[in-house]
DNA sequence: CAACGTATGTGACATAGTCACTGACAGCGC
DNA sequence: GCGCTGTCAGTGACTATGTCACATACGTTG
């Protein structure tokens, strides 16, 4: 029935038009969900962390659709697993569990919604410094060009060519593998 | 308490922000949520229609959050209204209409991602061509170039150029106010 | 039919994505 | 130390899309 599971790092969990039998609740690592569009250039529509679920589990199980997206681990992680069965179950014994499952449905919903906004409207440049912003680790993010653009849902040479005009104007100090921010006052 | 409303076609219903006091059921008309970006463009997010719940109105009344987007009547439309408290109390006492919010819920999710999915690697004359087959009746849609914009998320300069290139290669016929979509065999 | 408001057309330029390469760096085997 | 190899990054040329500024065209109304 429900099992605990550990995943390596970057083991693909879902692909788009999966059926779901179980869902998943994160107890330890984090997770990428994702599109992939026709050209390859792929967007990452949110990360699961500790203590979340996988909402969009729970969405097809309890809508009987199938899984929209892409998810991956970006870490090595350990997933509970609860049988579709199990869970509707739960959902309609317990009212916190209702209570949580509809607020994470919430917030992805917004965050998607405003990842609309921001690829719709938003100027890579700036998108792309928001991003470094978030993702730093005291002033350092250490990924590559091609991570940054499969994030953003650009391509490699559009993050290539913006990091270069930023580090031109010196707010940025790129490096193999990495990318220093600087003086951001 | 709970009450019907009858609301005019062009309403703004919700702005992004608001707070929830109330979900909406849609006892008739067409509701449109869309975002809109700084420059002024807009993008639809999806559509309501006859039988559906503002499911975003939900969202935010569950999770406490405000309402994430914009929305308006697109044709005159009647509307219940329900306090948030006794829709809370209903959900928590009604497992079929549990479903049927999470249904919705999660279908919007999913179309929303599709959306994103389409901004981010779609070309727009491929977008525009499935927007015009989708909104056409037989062969015939009623609107402007700039109502296509903003459905699309775009700019009326670049529906006309499209619709014209259309023209050009024989596939739509354009006029003020209506394009009529020719030999789609 | 003149006049106005709305809708559409278009050139010029800016930003973003694609294609096809080139170059740079790190680890490895010898 | 030297050369190989795989991965990562840089760049020019071209296409697609968005922006700005303005020119037209169409329809209704007085």
């Amino acid at each position: 029935m429900s099992r605990v599971q550990d995943v390596p790092a970057g083991s693909r969990l879902y692909a788009e038009g999966d059926a779901c039998a179980a869902i998943a609740f994160v107890l330890d690592g984090e997770i990428r969900v994702y599109k992939i569009g026709e050209s390859g250039r792929e967007i990452t529509l949110y990360e699961i962390g500790q203590g979340e679920t996988c909402i969009l589990n729970a969405s097809c199980i309890l809508s009987g659709t199938s899984y929209p997206a892409n998810a991956a681990t970006l870490t090595p992680a350990r997933i509970l697993l609860i049988p579709s069965a199990v869970f509707r179950k739960l959902m309609g014994e317990h009212e916190a569990l209702r209570s949580f499952v509809f607020f994470l449905l919430s917030e992805r919903l917004s965050s998607v919604m405003e990842l609309v906004e921001e690829v719709a409207f938003g100027r890579m440049d700036g998108r792309l410094m928001d991003y470094l912003s978030e993702k730093s680790e005291n002033g350092h993010v250490e990924t590559t060009h091609q991570k940054i653009a499969n994030d953003l849902g650009s391509s490699r040479e559009v993050v290539s060519r913006l990091l270069k005009d930023l580090e031109r104007k010196g707010q940025v100090k790129l490096a193999r593998n990495g990318i220093t921010l600087l003086r951001r006052r």
